[in-house]
DNA sequence: CAAATATGATAGTATTGCTATTATATTTGC
DNA sequence: GCAAATATAATAGCAATACTATCATATTTG
């Protein structure tokens, strides 16, 4: 279904684009899964070099750290996002249902990979939910904002706040809302599977997609002042 | 107000407890605005020590790890937060009240360094705000709940419950909403610092406490059913 | 005042994150 | 089909990090 898609991800991110070699390709294809097995922190070049019978020095020419690596692959899932948000938003006329799609889509797992080439997408969820913090819990995020590292992600909020005041103009936090569903439903699939004391996590259903679609409706339909 | 009080910590945290001497101290005093200033992953024990004139093996009689510090200062902060949790919830009557008391607690900027000794609130509210997540966000996570790391956290989080459980018997996600809103404030006072866009906070007003308390008291109160 | 304990001084180690250099493949333009 | 450009590999090196180990010197305590 996505195979011709190109996910774009801001140039600022890489020296030379991974999606243009075979290298690159590798680096993609083994730097995922990776960083999903070892943890960010225990990631190292070296390390991928070595799982993918190439150099370290070869992976600096794609790049220029290992910090920027992360980011790169934050950008990316975030531009996937948008791209996904726009499948089960476009043609649906009453905001009410694009909303429900969108936080949907924002709080589930991710279950499929789904066709994307060289990145697999369930590894790649998993470390945004347990590494996401670490793209921007560091000195360095105003420097990383600056090249633009978090635009897909900002872009993709303000989408979303555009919906909830179709629905209420007058609510006065979406911003607020809708970065609070986005990253405490990571938190919450992390904590439902190393701290379950801070969760309600049923067997069944999904309940952090119902707890946060409950969450956002009584928020900005209650308000209606 | 607390000068007296003692703020106790997981033993499993430290080797030596750093309340019990001059240069525990000096390590409270000097490495919580050092953590602060350089950010955790540019903070070494070197640097702490040529700070306050010792030298990185003595730091190493207190603490085993750099990261095992970290959870000291987390666990502490917790205990503090409980112990400030109880003065604002003591003798009031109305759960409602309890729970606003609370939410204000947990959600609020700290703004004095209220007299506990050693340790400067301030700062190390800001170092939550910033770094809580690399204290839970790492293939550790399991290992440092197993001996406790977390515990005063996940009590708070339960008497915070119990209050929401006074409210409403029938509400289903009770720990999920507590937790959003502990981490959900600390990621909304980073973004309001580092990424605007992803807020809406106002000048006048704190806008974090006011979002939060409306937030929980419509998931809460709407679902009585 | 001796014995125990706490600290300091110094050294050492494996790993990390990254740069630099040179040689060898591979691709590309003509 | 070949030269020139480019991409990769191989290797080395470096300063910093996160510790550990050893031994001497303070300081406390019984």
């Amino acid at each position: 279904m996505l195979e011709n898609i190109q996910i774009s991800v801001n140039s600022n991110l890489y020296i030379k684009t991974p999606e243009s070699s075979s290298l690159g390709k590798k680096i993609l294809e083994g730097g995922v899964p990776l960083i999903e097995e070892l943890g960010f922190e225990n990631f190292t070049f070296k390390k991928l070099a070595n799982k993918i019978g190439s150099t370290e020095a070869s992976i600096y020419r794609y790049f220029e750290s290992k910090h920027k690596f992360l980011l790169y692959l934050n950008a990316w899932y975030w531009a996937w996002m948008e791209y996904r948000f726009i499948l089960v938003t476009t043609n649906i006329d009453e905001p009410t249902i694009r909303l429900k799609n969108a936080i949907k889509l924002l709080t589930e797992e991710v279950f499929e990979d789904g066709g994307v080439p060289h990145i697999n997408e369930i590894l790649l969820h998993k470390i945004l939910i347990s590494e996401s913090s670490t793209a921007y819990t560091t000195k360095s995020v105003d420097e990383a904002n600056k090249i633009g590292a978090y635009r897909k992600y900002k872009q993709l909020v303000q989408r979303i706040c555009d919906i909830i005041f179709e629905i209420n103009p007058n609510y006065k936090f979406p911003h607020m809302l809708v970065s609070t569903v986005i990253e405490g439903s990571h938190h919450q699939r992390f904590f439902s599977e190393h701290l379950p004391k801070l969760t309600d996590v049923l067997k069944d259903e999904d309940a952090i997609v119902t707890f946060y679609t409950q969450l956002v409706f009584q928020a900005i339909l209650e308000n209606e002042n």
